[in-house]
DNA sequence: TTACACCTTGGAGCCAGGTGTAAGGTCAAC
DNA sequence: GTTGACCTTACACCTGGCTCCAAGGTGTAA
């Protein structure tokens, strides 16, 4: 077993290579969150390396799950406060910041479907047409929303 | 009127500030946009300032509609380089962008729609809670999709 | 005790699509 | 002929979320 020695004096610590291992991201990913305040080492070896236990862990998916839920990592990084504070005031917090991103959501998903519905029209004209492609003028037509990445 | 001089002289032609005011963008896009093979002005005045034309403006439009549907500047080089050069297989390649980005909205409204359901279930979890905030656990499940951006 | 995978740090670089800045030139109006 | 808005260039910088690099240290197995 890689690294045994480490585990077994430390109970059920990984380095950051074995963290970023069992979640899926890269080391590099766990130092960057670090650096930005997300997430600490739970503690470090004697010769400086990072030890993450289960809780760390934890909380790493939770970051990922977050991240996938649309969140920006300034988003993430107070959701986790709020949670490790176990903040009275976390159900207003947690809430609004959900709020934001459901009117977000739903903003998101009604461009895309303007663009969609550009785009199949643009299309089945461009099928349709002999010769001359006709995409340029419906793409240039007023009835598109301003993006918003 | 300002700068009334150099368009009668010239004809329709805009200095690079009105051209971006007429489409409603900023004239540092336009240098950009020369910069990157995207669009150039129509000529320069004798003193070098850029000038454009309508057809310059129509394109102008043009691109910034085509972004506005979501494809990339690359895409819109490409798609600009169709249309001025009227090329032959132009339907054939225009199809095949579009394609490309239609599978891209899809694939982005499935995880919008996941990511949503997601959210709206965390928040009425919130709700219902009493006392400790329920929201984490939920985020925390694997039931997500991973992000695309 | 050597091999070697893995870790450390600080700092730079990447992506797209621009934005900002500095130093200087041009245009039209008064 | 002077004002002042507008333009030119080159180059650096911004955002977010990483990713890479170099130079060197650590941990475990053979």
């Amino acid at each position: 077993m890689f690294r045994a020695n480490m585990r077994q004096a430390n109970g059920q610590l990984r380095t950051i290579g074995e963290a970023a291992d069992a979640v899926g991201v890269a080391p590099t990913t766990l130092r960057y969150y670090e650096r930005a305040g997300i997430l600490r080492c739970t503690q470090r070896s004697e010769g400086g390396y990072r030890l993450y236990d289960a809780e760390a862990l934890r909380r790493l998916r939770f970051i990922r799950a977050a991240q996938a839920a649309g969140f920006s990592l300034d988003d993430v990084r107070t959701l986790v406060e709020l949670e490790r504070d176990d903040v009275p005031s976390c159900r207003t917090r947690v809430q609004r910041l959900i709020d934001r991103r459901l009117a977000e959501i739903d903003r998101r998903m009604n461009d895309l479907k303007n663009v969609r519905r550009t785009l199949v029209r643009a299309l089945r004209r461009c099928r349709r047409s002999r010769g001359k492609c006709a995409v340029i003028e419906d793409l240039s037509a007023d009835n598109l929303q301003r993006r918003r990445q």
